[in-house]
DNA sequence: AGTTAAGTGTTATATTATAACATTCGTCTT
DNA sequence: AAGACGAATGTTATAATATAACACTTAACT
């Protein structure tokens, strides 16, 4: 499979905001989150949220596998994944069902499933709760008299920085 | 990866409404649209097309290859690749991004974004245009500053049909 | 000490998908 | 007719994603 270009703008998503916080933040809420629910947030668990949480985006299982070996030689595939397996059940990151990939999740604490904005020119993902587009959803699933179990919302296009980034270079 | 368990009602879509007619509108609209577009549904394309819509369940790309073989000895996976790449691009199909598989779309003609419903028991795929979500939907990509070049929108649970069964099953 | 459950180590392999280059075939050009 | 071309297909190889299966460790409990 190719390698996906990945743009990388000067005033990134990693830049503009406080990211420290960010990652703090997330990784904070994660630690609490497990043990209030009484599961183990172990080091090699911390150590791929962590990964994941270096920037907003979506990264792939085996490029985490590579950025984790050097901290753990022992590092195989079975050892990403059960990791990933456990954060998602957790609903700590999300994982990026177009793109076989996973992103971090700002909204463990409440409900998990939310619209992913996911830009093709730089990989960011931008999550959204979006009201109202989940209250459509429920009323035409009612009407569909579907049971529903999980919901993947995500919308592949070109976010704001990156447009704006190209609307820029065109001169 | 493991064999999904496939449900399979008595009563199920291919036997509950008229199948043949609906494989043959699909194919119908098919053919007419790669004419009307000037692109060629050659026989290797229209016989994976014909193998989707064998049903409403989403199918794997493999299982589509052992399905071609005995019709056609040569074919590799680059054969069902190329087929289900030409059905993509020209709608005829759907790639279901969190199942790695494919469904026929009924809506070729019309918008091709539509809202999957993917049951997690009998895997049979219903497509629903929704048209209240999609206006949520471009609302709130529109606050959110997005260019959208595609929307994966697929909901996992239990179908009518399974709920029924399942339901049946509890006496 | 013995048992158990969760987590991890390790090897192997299954599944999904693409790359790269050769060949065929129909059409258009000369 | 000969040659050039583009689209589709044939063919081989391999990349990328993911899981199975079994062994081992550890901490908690009995």
């Amino acid at each position: 499979m190719n390698t996906p270009a990945q743009a990388s703008h000067d005033d990134s998503y990693a830049s503009e905001h406080d990211h420290k916080k960010c990652v703090s933040e997330a990784l904070g809420t994660a630690e609490h989150l497990c043990v209030v629910r009484g599961v183990q947030l172990t080091p090699i668990r911390h150590q791929v949220l962590e990964l994941i949480w270096e920037n907003h985006k979506a990264v792939k299982a085996y490029e985490l596998l590579d950025r984790l070996k050097p901290q753990m030689d022992a590092a195989k595939p079975a050892t990403i994944y059960r990791a990933l397996d456990f954060l998602i059940e957790q609903g700590l990151i999300h994982r990026v069902e177009s793109l076989n990939a996973f992103v971090g999740c700002r909204c463990s604490a409440h409900q998990h499933e939310q619209l992913l904005l996911i830009c093709n020119n730089c990989q960011e993902v931008e999550e959204r709760s979006a009201p109202e587009v989940m209250q459509a959803l429920s009323q035409e699933i009612k009407q569909a008299d579907f049971i529903v179990h999980s919901k993947a919302l995500e919308i592949h296009g070109i976010c704001v920085k990156c447009a704006q980034t190209m609307a820029g270079e065109q001169h």
